[in-house]
DNA sequence: CGGATGCTTCGACTATGATCGAACTATGAA
DNA sequence: TTCATAGTTCGATCATAGTCGAAGCATCCG
């Protein structure tokens, strides 16, 4: 009778404060026990484990076996993008969980947004790699140029293994501090990753937030001015 | 003690059947009645009150007087853009409210999104106006050219009445039905609104529909090849 | 002034679903 | 094997919130 998707049942998992308080944990990127899970949506394991269900049932949550731990994580990148998205509607009009604290400035500055860079770093990195004529817009989609090849090689980003993958190598993701786009997609992971791994930066514990470290500062602004 | 903003209480908002039916009709873009979404949600005028007054508080949508109607509308196109990117996650998931028929494939080509074209017609105006160097794009900003100026002034917009207003011109929208970028913002409005005064579309009743004329067609693929 | 329409408020009912204790399964360690 | 940890399932409780009938404002029309 009714047309178009049916919005309700997405609304509904994400309205629980328990529930979202889960989500917007994992969009810190890491897999999470159920255990973590629990402590952070403040309940027991019992309940805990009857939100992971209906989340995973409703498709915004995968589960991984490991031992004796489940690792939870978002399903798709198109889970942490829709979050973002709901995150940033419910900023502009001022609504958040927190007085704003000294942890606020950190995570503007640079976040974890689900596999990938945001912030003002994050909103930084995609315009300097589109002044470079590295990557290019159009419409909405990202592509990588020959020139943005020969690039995050010479980093040392595996192109072939993303190439080969299903997942879109380029995407926008919505910023809700900067509002403004970053890169998302299989190249925002994998430099992202190559940012920890060549310790130039670290996750925080516990938080969203990244942490350059001092070379980690000057390399970013020589590799993306 | 936690970090970010409240998703929570939007998607509790938005997880109300009922009241993601009223948000759904509202996509369509025309201000609506209390009965009128009622009727759209299948509740009593009572409840209807009771839900309305909720999103209003929430900032989702705004309550116009007129007389004894009370119209609602969302209330910025950010809740639009956030609706639209929920739809596309939903969609993706399967998760439709009704059987595809034959309403679909119309939805599909030419539809309203909130205050603007989307759909198939959407997304193709968007990339011809960027392929002609109308509009340029930075990042995720659209910005329109010197030569897109000339052109919508060309079509008869008032350049400077949107210029004048604090909305953004251009802006990105998310089409959940091509998985691409329209044009969004006050020159997308404007552009709509030309067409349906020129009399080269029409919106269905009670329907996001937009149905082209035989020279409505024409003329668009003339004006946007 | 009625009388009709549009909408809100109040109050009562009801159902859904979040919560947790207790019992159970599964994996790993000693 | 026994014990400990991780997680699920079941059942009972309880609160929240959606629902509608009835009554009350507000606005328009004749």
């Amino acid at each position: 009778m009714k047309e178009g998707p049916d919005i309700a049942l997405i609304g509904s998992l994400i309205g629980d404060p328990a529930r979202a308080n889960m989500l917007t944990a994992l969009m810190g990127g890491r897999a999470l026990t159920a255990t973590e899970l629990a402590t952070h949506a403040g309940i027991t394991l019992q309940t805990a484990s009857s939100h992971l269900a209906k989340l995973e049932a409703g498709g915004l949550l995968t589960q991984r076996k490991q031992g004796r731990h489940r690792y939870y994580a978002l399903s798709e990148d198109e889970v942490g993008l829709m979050l973002e998205s709901i995150m940033g509607f419910a900023a502009s009009r001022g609504l958040t969980r927190h007085r704003p604290g000294p942890k606020d400035p950190a995570l503007r500055k640079a976040r974890v947004c689900y596999n990938h860079l945001a912030g003002d770093y994050g909103v930084r990195m995609l315009d300097s790699l589109v002044a470079a004529r590295q990557i290019e817009i159009t419409g909405d989609d990202l592509a990588l140029t020959d020139a943005g090849r020969t690039r995050v090689e010479a980093l040392g980003i595996d192109y072939a293994a993303l190439k080969k993958s299903r997942r879109p190598i380029c995407r926008t993701c919505l910023d809700w501090s900067e509002r403004r786009s970053h890169l998302a997609g299989s190249l925002g992971e994998a430099l992202l990753t190559l940012f920890i791994d060549k310790g130039w930066a670290k996750r925080e514990q516990n938080s969203r937030a990244i942490r350059f470290t001092d070379t980690g500062e000057k390399t970013f602004s020589e590799l993306f001015p």
